[in-house]
DNA sequence: TAATTATGACGAC
DNA sequence: TCGTCCTAATTAC
């Protein structure tokens, strides 16, 4: 899935673009059509996310609750900010990670996740502002083109299996293949959050850090389960989790309640911040501390970018042994067996 | 054109 | 531990 840094960056794009707004709700494909009624023009009142749930308010008490689960996407349109922080090719474009490249220009129809047209020249005067743009935020964002100024086909069809459609005047946000995508009260949005462990971005630090803390340390579970157990804590996925128990050398199948109190605090604060650099860039940057080349490299491509994520069978970065892969809780476990003995 | 894959989570055994 | 649900991009053939 997406994990927990790109549902907060869905939540700002819905704070900064819809909230305040009347919004026409639909569904395209036909299955959250009781649901988008319910909804329909209703003003956006709040946007948030806790972990990896999206929670959008509406008036009159009614609260849209969205899980992105495994392959869920959301696709902007229309008047909204697009960073460049986004773009597959990793390109950062300024300091304060706003945009200065924004894909130009129309690509053809089909399949233009990933394409990146070229620099958009005058774009300093506007860098962060709304323009017409296309985005997906998903597990790997992606600007698909800009409709530019003089076009006139907002909003557009909506593509493939579209379970919701949220639509203002200027800005459109289409879901798809969500897990989870229902109108609850904000009572029992309440109860979903009270489910979930901390979120750094959420909970205050040093309550965070308590709760997670006692918690791992109490369990016998191993320590590679616990981090993708969303009620120990909210928002870890499988990149996170193999990138995190690497970067402090551990074994995965320690079992919480044997783990030194210092390094289980050590791996809350490396959770807040590898967080922190995912909300901000909307890429999960997990290996800063190389020299510049190598951190250019891995920005450059996906394959780079990570210790041990997605690496089976290539060297480790730091000792060479062979990355291995296994299966822990039907899902796939990378790691450096000397680095994390 | 078909098979494979994916950064989740749940419920039934 | 398994099967199930959700969808689309990528890879294999």
């Amino acid at each position: 899935m997406p994990e927990g840094h790109s549902v907060h960056r869905i939540a700002r794009q819905f704070a900064l673009h819809f909230v305040g707004h009347q919004v026409a709700v639909s569904s395209p494909q036909g299955r959250f059509a009781a649901g988008a009624a319910q909804l329909d023009s209703r003003v956006m009142t709040a946007s948030n996310a806790v972990g990896k749930q999206l929670f959008l308010d509406f008036d009159d008490e009614l609260v849209l609750r969205v899980h992105l689960g495994i392959y869920g996407a959301w696709d902007f349109a229309g008047d909204i900010t697009a960073d460049a922080t986004t773009l597959r090719d990793g390109r950062v474009a300024t300091s304060s990670g706003q945009a200065t490249a924004l894909a130009v220009g129309r690509m053809g129809q089909t399949n233009m996740r990933g394409t990146v047209v070229g620099e958009h020249e005058d774009s300093l005067h506007s860098i962060g502002a709304p323009r017409r743009t296309r985005l997906r935020m998903a597990e790997q964002e992606t600007v698909r083109a800009d409709e530019g100024p003089g076009d006139s086909d907002f909003p557009p069809e909506p593509i493939g299996q579209v379970r919701v459609r949220l639509l203002t005047d200027v800005a459109v946000a289409d879901l798809r293949g969500p897990t989870a995508c229902e109108v609850l009260t904000p009572i029992e949005a309440d109860a979903v959050v009270a489910r979930l462990g901390p979120d750094p971005m959420t909970t205050d630090a040093a309550e965070g850090e308590e709760r997670f803390v006692s918690v791992v340390r109490k369990k016998p579970t191993p320590i590679g389960l616990l981090l993708m157990d969303q009620s120990v804590v909210a928002g870890i996925g499988n990149v996170y989790r193999a990138e995190l128990l690497f970067r402090a050398r551990l074994n995965p199948y320690t079992p919480g309640k044997l783990l030194p109190e210092e390094l289980v605090r050590a791996l809350w604060r490396d959770w807040t911040h590898l967080l922190t650099i995912g909300v901000e860039t909307g890429q999960m940057l997990t290996m800063d501390g190389l020299d510049p080349d190598a951190y250019r490299a891995a920005l450059a491509s996906r394959a780079d970018r990570h210790w041990v994520y997605h690496r089976a069978g290539e060297p480790c970065r730091v000792c060479g042994t062979h990355i291995v892969v296994e299966l822990a809780a039907a899902r796939k476990l990378y790691w450096c067996p000397n680095c994390q003995a």
